[in-house]
DNA sequence: CGGAAGATCTTCT
DNA sequence: GAAGATCTTCCGG
């Protein structure tokens, strides 16, 4: 017989905890996104931990900025960027307070409202591919920059909340260095998924984009 | 399948 | 002014 996941809310103490902690405690859990389309629920395989001040690849790493300002702030509140021109990302703030750590969402499994999904990810070749990939993630959910800042973890139904889901036992855990990460920020292998799960994203690792003639 | 290049624009230097 | 926590398409093997 199958378990069925948890479906009570993390709770703020989840996130009050290093990011390092957080990070692969987050693989298996669920990410519910609503909106007037309707829900959809995302069961994370992918991530990656962002160490706040003191990591050289951390949107938070050369101090507070307008972009950053929710990273400076409470633990379980989403920080959303626009990268790229075009594309979104999604991250879950960790503690403790004002050290500015953030977990990005990298890729998932969606296990309802892929209907409403697909509407969203018209390239997307498979139901797999949906949240393939941090941006491809975003764009699934429909999750853009007015999210940003948003609490994920209250009781009341929110447009974006995480849910206990059914945590991924350790030894199912890999981790290895995070993707397009470019300099020292490199080094560290800080990104985790789910082993063997279709999902998770390949890794690339950072190429500087060949600049225009 | 792998590599190259384009798309597109905010953010910080 | 340059680079970016990316994705898609196009091309060659």
């Amino acid at each position: 017989m199958i378990a069925t996941p948890d479906r009570t809310p993390l709770s703020r103490e989840f996130f009050d905890r290093p990011v390092l902690d957080v990070a692969p405690d987050l693989l298996g859990r669920i990410l519910v996104r609503t909106t007037s389309d309707g829900p959809i629920a995302l069961r994370l395989t992918e991530v990656e931990a962002y160490d706040g001040s003191d990591d050289p690849g951390s949107h938070a790493y050369r101090g507070r900025t307008a972009r950053n300002e929710v990273m400076f702030g409470p633990p379980g509140h989403v920080y959303v960027y626009f990268t790229y021109g075009m594309w979104f990302c999604m991250n879950l703030v960790c503690g403790p307070e004002d050290k500015a750590s953030a977990v990005l969402l990298r890729a998932g499994e969606i296990i309802e409202g892929a209907e409403l999904a697909r509407t969203r990810r018209l390239s997307a070749r498979n139901d797999k591919e949906l949240a393939k990939g941090p941006a491809r993630l975003a764009t699934a959910l429909g999750v853009d920059r007015s999210l940003d800042g948003t609490d994920a973890c209250t009781p009341e139904d929110t447009p974006l909340r995480m849910l206990a889901g059914s945590p991924v036992p350790s030894d199912q855990v890999l981790n290895g260095p995070r993707t397009g990460v470019s300099g020292d920020g490199a080094v560290h292998p800080w990104r985790f998924w789910v082993a063997d799960d279709a999902t998770v994203s390949p890794y690339r690792a950072h190429v500087p984009r060949r600049r225009r003639s």
